[in-house]
DNA sequence: GACATTTTTTGATTTAAGTCAAGGCAAGCC
DNA sequence: GGCTTGCCTTGACTTAAATCAAAAAATGTC
C-alpha cells in the first residue's frame, strides 16, 4: 500500500492535492497485476471503477464486427484510463487490453465520487483530465478524415520526438502492426509507406528504431501533405 | 435577463442545481445574437469563457490546410459547446460558426470557475457532460476509421430516428453539404451513396425528408456493413 | 414571376489504400 | 543445426472514394 501512495502522489491527475488527500485516495486503491496480452475491460462492461496504470502499458481499441481493430490511445504508467462511464453512464464504451505485463491501479465508482463530492480540488482535476483528452481525440478525428495515411505517420513520429524529447531518433512504443491501427490503417500499407519514406530520404528505419533525416520534409507532410510518389 | 435565467435552468449542463446556483450563473451570463454563417471562435483563439446555444444551430470543425472541412459536432439548443478550454489550456482546439441565425449565452472563464469551486454538484454536472462529449467521440472515432461511408450514413441515419423519436420518417437538421462533411466525405460521394440506397429499396428521399424502407437492412449496414452494389 | 445564388446530382477519371497471397527474417526452442 | 512462431515486407490486383467538370434542382430575393 505504501508503493500504491508513492505512485498515486505522482500522477498528474492528483498533482496538487494535500497528503490527506492523497492518503483518502490510497485508502480507496486496490491493485491488479496482469500478465502480457490480458483483458482488462471489455466494451459493454458495466463499469465500477476506473483504473491507472501504474506500470506496463494498455491499449484502449474498438472492434468492427469482422474483427478489425482501431487503437484509441496506448495508456502508459502514471495516466489513467476508463473514467468515462464514471460520469456518463455505467458501461465502458471501448476494450482495454495490456500490451506487456502490467500494474493497475484500480479506483471503485463509488467511492471515488464521494471524495470528488468532497474536494473540489479533485474534481477540478479530473475536468482537467477529460479535457485534455477531448482535445486528444479532436486532433485524432481530423487526422483521420483530413489527412492520408502518410500525413498521420508523420505526425505521429513527429510528436515521438517531443514526447522521448529525442532530436531525430526515435522508438516506437509499439509494433508496427499495432501502429497501423493506431493510424487508422493495416501493416501492409504502412510497411509500404516507411519505405516510400526512406526511398525519399526523408527517414531511416532499423526495426522499432526511427531517425528523422528530413525533418521539414516531415513537418510538412504532417501538416497537410502528400507524399510525392 | 429573465429570459436567459429561463433558458439556463432548461439547459441539462444545469440540471439538479439550486435556483440560487441557476441565479448566480445568469448573473455571470452575457448574450449574444449572432446572423446567419457567422464566426464565434477560431482554433487557436484564446478562450475567455464558454458559450451554450440558447436558440439556433451551431457547427464545430476542423479545417486541412487546403480548407476542407471536417465537421466535428452540430449543437442545438441547450447545449454548451467550448468549454474544453476552461480546463485544459487556453486556446479552442477547433472552429465554431453558426449555421442560422442564432442566439448564445456567453458564460466568462473566470466568473465560472470561481461558480465551479463553490458548487460541487456543478463541477460534477460538467463532468458528466464531457463525458458523454468523449464518448460521442470514441463512437465516431470508431465509425470514421472502422465503416464505409453507407454504414456511416446508415448510423447517422438511425441515429435521426432515435433522437426524432420518430419510426421511419426523419428530416435532416442540416444540408446534404454539411452532412456530408460530418460523415467525413464529399458532397458528390454522399449523393451517389444516397441513390444506391434509394435503388435498393432502403431509403426513400425527398428534398430533407427521408424515410427508412427497410430498417433491418439499415441496421445490418450500420453494425459493419457493405452496401451491395 | 423571373433572376441570381446556392445546393444537389450525374458522369468520366484518377488515386489512395485495402485485399489476397506469398515470401523473408529474426527470435526462441527442441 | 534445423524448426517453429510471430512479425514484417513485397507484389499483383481490386475497390471505395476523391477529383474534375458540368448540368440540374432548389432556394431565396427583388
Amino acid at each position: 500500500m505504501d508503493k500504491t501512495f508513492a505512485v498515486i502522489s505522482s500522477i498528474p491527475l492528483f498533482s496538487g492535492l494535500s497528503p490527506g488527500q492523497i492518503e483518502a485516495i490510497t485508502a480507496i486503491a486496490t491493485e491488479k497485476r496482469l500478465a502480457r496480452n490480458q483483458t482488462v475491460f471489455t466494451e459493454g462492461d458495466p463499469a465500477r471503477g476506473f483504473f491507472i496504470v501504474a506500470e506496463g502499458k494498455v491499449k484502449i481499441f474498438k472492434l468492427s464486427i469482422d474483427g478489425k481493430e482501431q487503437i484509441l490511445h496506448i495508456y502508459g504508467p502514471g495516466q489513467p484510463f476508463g473514467e468515462v462511464p464514471m460520469f456518463a453512464g455505467g458501461k465502458f464504451p471501448a476494450n482495454a487490453q495490456t500490451l506487456v505485463a502490467s500494474r493497475l491501479i484500480f479506483l471503485p465508482r463509488r467511492d471515488f465520487a464521494r471524495l470528488l463530492a468532497v474536494h473540489p480540488s479533485l474534481a477540478m482535476n479530473m475536468l482537467a483530465v477529460l479535457s485534455r483528452r477531448l482535445r486528444e481525440f479532436t486532433v485524432q478525428i481530423e487526422n483521420l478524415s483530413l489527412k492520408e495515411v502518410p500525413g498521420r505517420l508523420a505526425a505521429y513520429l513527429l510528436y515521438l520526438c517531443s514526447e522521448q524529447d529525442a532530436s531525430d531518433k526515435v522508438r516506437l512504443p509499439i509494433s508496427k502492426g499495432q501502429l497501423a491501427s493506431l493510424l487508422g490503417t493495416i501493416p501492409e500499407t504502412l510497411s509500404r509507406i516507411f519505405s516510400k519514406m526512406t526511398d525519399q530520404g526523408m527517414i531511416n528505419v532499423r526495426g522499432r528504431w526511427i531517425t528523422i533525416a528530413n525533418r521539414q520534409a516531415m513537418e510538412e507532410l504532417a501538416l497537410e501533405g502528400r507524399l510525392i510518389v
